[in-house]
DNA sequence: CCTATACATAACCAATCATTAATATAACCA
DNA sequence: TGGTTATATTAATGATTGGTTATGTATAGG
C-alpha cells in the first residue's frame, strides 16, 4: 500500500454519491445505467464517479457485450480500515485510560504511512 | 453521525500531510508550530490544514496563552471506523465465499449511509 | 512600553474537481 | 443496413483546494 493510494482511496470515499455507489454494489455487480439510475444526476457525471472509485481500487470493471459491469474490489477498503486501526485505541473504552494508550503505542508501533 | 460528516471526514484524510499531523497527535498534544516544524510549508499552510481537520472534527484546540495546542478527537475516526466496517466482510477471508457474503448481508444490512 | 513570539486572517494564484451538454463509439436488434 | 441502447470522451464552466506572501492580533518577557 502506497501513500498515493490512501490519497486516492480517502477521496473516493469523501463523496456521498460514490459511497451510495459502493453501498449499491455491496449487493452484487451492477452495470452503469443501473448505477446511475438512482440519482439526479447525468449519465457521464456517473461514469466520471465510477473512473475516480476504479483509480482508487475500490471497484473494477468487467465487459458483458456493450454492458460494463462494475462490482466491488476489497483492497483498497481493507488498506484504509488498516490504517484506520492505528487510531483504534483512541475510541475504543479500554484504552480510554492515558496508561492503556501509552503501552499501545509501545507495543505495535501503529502504521507509519 | 450525518453524512456531511462523513464527507469532511473522509477529504481531511486524503491528505498525506494531514495525515502526518495525526499521526503526530498520537504521541500527545502539540503546538501549531510543532506541528509545522517537519514540513516543508510555511506556518499559514498548517493553519489551514488544521482548520480542515478541525471542522472534520478529527482534532479540538485549546487555549494556553499564546499557544493554541491541538489534540486528537476521537468520534470522526470512530465514525469512518463505522462505515468501512459495513464492508468488512469483503476483505475478510472467512467471508470471501459468496454464500457466506449473501448471509452477512442479511444477517445485518449494514450501515445505510 | 517595546519587542519578539505564536498564531490567524486576507488576498491571491495555479491546479484540480464536479458537473453538464454535446458528441463519439460500439454492440445489439430489426 | 439502419436505429437504438450502453457507455465513454471531450470541452466548457464554476467551485474548491493547497499553497504563497503580507498583514494583523494577542500574549509573553525584558
Amino acid at each position: 500500500m502506497s501513500v498515493g493510494d490512501l490519497d486516492a482511496t480517502f477521496a473516493a470515499l469523501a463523496d456521498p454519491t460514490r459511497r451510495a455507489i459502493l453501498r449499491r454494489l455491496r449487493e452484487g455487480e451492477a452495470t452503469v445505467t443501473e448505477l446511475a439510475e438512482p440519482f439526479a444526476m447525468t449519465q457521464p457525471a456517473i461514469s466520471k464517479h465510477l473512473k475516480v472509485l476504479e483509480r482508487a481500487g475500490l471497484i473494477s470493471r468487467g465487459r458483458d457485450g456493450r454492458r460494463r459491469p462494475c462490482r466491488l474490489r476489497a483492497d483498497a477498503l481493507r488498506d484504509a480500515n488498516d490504517w484506520l486501526e492505528g487510531y483504534r485505541s483512541l475510541w475504543e473504552d479500554r484504552y480510554r485510560s492515558l496508561d492503556g494508550l501509552l503501552d499501545e503505542l509501545k507495543e505495535r508501533n501503529g502504521p507509519d504511512e
